[in-house]
DNA sequence: TGGTTTTTCGCAAGCGTTTGCTTATTATTA
DNA sequence: TAATAATAAGCAAACGCTTGCGAAAAACCA
C-alpha cells in the first residue's frame, strides 16, 4: 500500500512529462430552443401556468396527481409539462421541505477493498430508496474527519454513515449532529460511546472458528500477529483467541500473540520472533490479508514450506487472495457489503422515524445491528 | 471477482442467521437549549436580525464581511452568531444562488482498484476547491447509468463526471446535460464522440515500452491475450501491439493475439491456445493484472516455469501484484488518480467558465487531456 | 450652520415549490 | 327551481438567504 502511494506521489512530480494537453477549439451546437435562449432559462411551474393561464399552485398539483384537480387541466399540464421538458428544480423543492434526500458517508479510505466493497452496500441500498450519496475520506486523519462533518452537516444531509478514523478519541463533533437532528449510524469502526447507533461485526465468534478449525487440524501451537494494541480490532481477536484456546483446553501462551504495526517490516518481524521462539507454532492466525502475505514470504526466506510446515489464517479483505501462490487456509468474513447495507437501511429508518414527527424526543430506541463473521475455508486448489 | 460476488449473495441469503440485533431503549439527553426546544429550530439570520433590532439584510453583510456595514454592528453580529452557533443553510444558498458545489461522479464499479483509486484523487481535488462529491456506480449497465445522470441532473449538480459503462453507445442522454448547462468531463473511458471534454491514459505508448522491453530481454515471439474485440481499451492494446512490432522488425503475427470475454473460463482458454499454437510466445502482455494472474495459473498447469519458459506483462489495475508468487515482469501503469484529479481541476475550471458567464456559448474548447502511460519493471524479488 | 460627501443600514424583490385556506364552478338533491 | 353538496382551481404565505437601490445618519468642509 504505501508503496503504491509512494508511485502515485512520483507520477504527480512526473506531470510534466506525462501530461499532452490538447486544447482543440470547435464549433459548438446547442439544441437551444426559441423559448430558452442565452440565459438558458430553465422551465418553471410559473413558466406553465402562464402558458396554460391557470395558478401555478395548480400545475404544481396537477403534477403531483393531487385529487382536487380535474382530469382535463391535469392532462393539459402534464402533457405541456413534458413538451417543454419540465423537470423540478430539486435545489428548490430541497429547501422548501427541509430534506435533501442525500445521506453522508464518512470512512477512512475507499482503496481498502473492505470499505469500498462497504460503500457499494451503501449506494445500493441508498438508490433503492431514492437516496443519494455524498461521499467523503477521512484518510484516518481526525482533522479530515471533523471538516468533512462540517461539510455534511451545512450541505444538510437527511442523516450520515459513519466509520471513524483510527485517531479518532473524542466526539463532541459528532454530538453536534444532534442540534441539527441528523442522524447517525456508525458501521465497522464505532466509536466507544453508549447511545449510539451501530452496525459491526462480531469478530470474536469467528476468531474462534478458526482456532477451532485449525485445533481440528490437528494444530496444537497456534501463534497470533496481532495489529496494533490499543485498536479495538486487535482485542477483540485476541479476545477469541483466549477464549478458543482455553476452551480447546490448550492453555493461553501470550509469547504466541504479538503486536506489530502492520507495515511489512513490522510484519516481518513479528514473523520472525514466532517462528524462532521457544514453542514454534504449526499454525499462524493473521490481523488481515496483508499481513498474512507478508508473513508468507518471510516464512518461506525462512526455508519454511507453506502448508506442511505452518499454515495460515486469516481475516479476509482482499478479494483476490485465491490468486496468490499461498492463500490463507481460511479467513473469517466480515461482510463489508451487507454491513453497508443494512447500516443504511437502518439509517433510512431512523429518518423516515424523524419526518413522521415522532413526538417523544427524550425516549429513543439504538439500533445495535451485529453481524456474526464467519470462517470461509477455502477449497484447496 | 465473479467469485466474490457469489460469496455476498450467500451471505445476504443467510442473513437470519448472521444477524443479531439488539435494540437497547434507552434515555437519551438531547442538549436542547433553551431556545430551541422541541421543534429543533435552528437559528437563521432572521433570529439574530430580532435579537439584535437590526435587519435581516444587514446580518447577511455582516457575517459576509461586506465593507457597508459598520465595524461596531458586524461585531455584535458576529458574535451573536458565535453564541447562537448560527451556521448558514446551505440548502437556502444552494438554491438561492442556483449553484450545489456538488460534483457529481458516475462510474462503472467502484471494487475495481481502478476506480476506487481514481475516485479518491476526485475527492481530494475537489474538496481541495470546496465541492462535494456525488457518487454512483452505473456497475457497467446502460440503464443504471441513465438513471444515475437524472438523479445528477435533477440534484442540479454543478458539474459532472463521467466514466462510461462497458455496453454504453448511444449518448443523448449525456446531451441533455447541456441543457442544464452542466459541464461534463470523462475520464478513462470515454466515448468516442465529437466536442467532449476527457481526460485519459494513451496506453498505446506504453504498450510500445512493454513490447521493446521484452524485445530487449531477447523475446521474439510474444503473444498477447487481447480484451473483447469491441472495447476501445481492447483495440488500443492492439495498436500499440502492431505498432511495436513492425518497428521492431517483427511482422505482426496475427495467430499470436487473441481475444477473450476476461473471465477466468475465457483466459485459460486463450493461454492454451497460444501456448499450444504453431509459434510458442516465450513472453506475453495481458489485458489486465487479473488476466495475468488466470493465465499464470494455466501456464503452471502446462508445466511451464514462470520467468523462465514463459514470461508475462500486464497493465496495472491492482496494488498488490508484488504479493503474489509471480508477478508481471512489468505493467504499464494508468494512473487512476492522477487521472480523477486531472478531470476533477479541468471540470472545476469549466464551472467557474460558466460561473464568470462567457458570454460566447457558441464558441467552445474541448479540454483533451491525455496522460501517457508508462512501464514499470517490478524489481525482481 | 447649511450643504455635501461618506458611512451605515433597511426595504423589498426574488429564487421555485408546496400547501392551508378560500373562492368559484359544477353537479346533486329535495 | 332553489338549496345544498361535491368538485375544481386560485390566493398567498412560507422556506432562508442575497443584493440592488434608496434612505437615514453621521461626518466633513466651507
Amino acid at each position: 500500500m504505501k508503496k503504491f502511494h509512494r508511485q502515485i506521489k512520483t507520477a504527480i512530480k512526473a506531470d510534466k512529462q506525462i501530461f499532452n494537453i490538447q486544447a482543440n477549439v470547435c464549433i459548438n451546437y446547442l439544441p437551444y430552443n426559441s423559448v430558452n435562449y442565452m440565459k438558458n432559462q430553465l422551465p418553471t411551474i410559473k413558466e406553465i401556468a402562464k402558458q396554460l393561464n391557470i395558478s401555478i399552485s395548480t400545475v404544481s398539483r396537477a403534477l403531483h396527481d393531487h385529487p382536487s384537480i380535474g382530469l382535463r387541466t391535469k392532462m393539459k399540464v402534464q402533457e405541456l409539462a413534458k413538451q417543454l421538458q419540465y423537470e423540478p428544480n430539486q435545489s428548490a423543492i430541497f429547501f422548501q421541505q427541509g430534506k435533501t434526500f442525500t445521506i453522508g458517508v464518512i470512512l477512512p479510505e475507499l482503496s481498502e477493498a473492505f470499505f469500498s466493497s462497504a460503500i457499494s452496500g451503501i449506494e445500493d441500498a441508498a438508490h433503492k430508496s431514492n437516496y443519494t450519496v455524498l461521499m467523503g475520506q477521512s484518510h484516518d486523519m481526525v482533522e479530515k474527519e471533523k471538516q468533512l462533518i462540517d461539510t455534511m452537516k451545512n450541505h444538510r444531509v437527511d442523516g450520515l454513515l459513519v466509520s471513524i478514523s483510527k485517531n479518532t478519541s473524542s466526539y463532541e463533533h459528532f454530538e453536534a449532529l444532534q442540534r441539527y437532528n441528523i442522524p447517525v449510524v456508525f458501521f465497522d469502526r464505532i466509536p466507544k460511546i453508549p447511545n449510539i447507533h451501530y452496525v459491526a461485526c462480531n469478530i470474536i465468534n469467528g476468531t474462534v472458528q478458526a482456532i477451532n478449525f485449525l485445533f481440528k487440524k490437528g494444530h496444537r501451537i497456534i501463534g497470533m500477529i496481532n495489529g496494533p494494541e490499543k485498536l479495538p480490532a486487535t482485542k477483540d481477536r485476541l479476545e477469541g483467541y483466549i477464549q478458543a484456546m482455553t476452551k480447546s483446553r490448550l492453555k493461553y501462551d501470550p509469547a504466541l500473540v504479538l503486536n506489530c504495526d502492520l507495515t511489512k517490516e513490522g510484519v516481518t518481524a513479528a514473523t520472525e520472533k514466532l517462528l524462532t521462539g521457544k514453542r514454534k507454532p504449526t499454525a499462524i492466525v493473521t490481523f488481515n490479508d496483508y499481513v498474512a502475505l507478508d508473513a508468507v514470504q518471510q516464512a518461506q526466506k525462512m526455508k519454511l514450506k507453506i502448508n506442511k510446515d505452518i499454515c495460515f489464517v486469516s481475516y479476509a479483505n482482499l478479494p483476490l487472495t485465491h490468486y496468490t501462490a499461498f492463500p490463507p487456509l481460511a479467513s473469517v468474513e466480515q461482510f463489508p457489503y451487507l454491513q453497508g447495507q443494512k447500516a443504511t437501511e437502518t439509517l433510512i429508518e431512523l429518518m423516515q422515524q424523524k419526518t413522521s414527527g415522532d413526538t417523544e424526543p427524550v425516549n429513543a430506541t439504538y439500533y445495535k445491528i451485529i453481524l456474526e463473521s464467519q470462517l470461509v475455508v477455502h477449497d484447496g486448489r
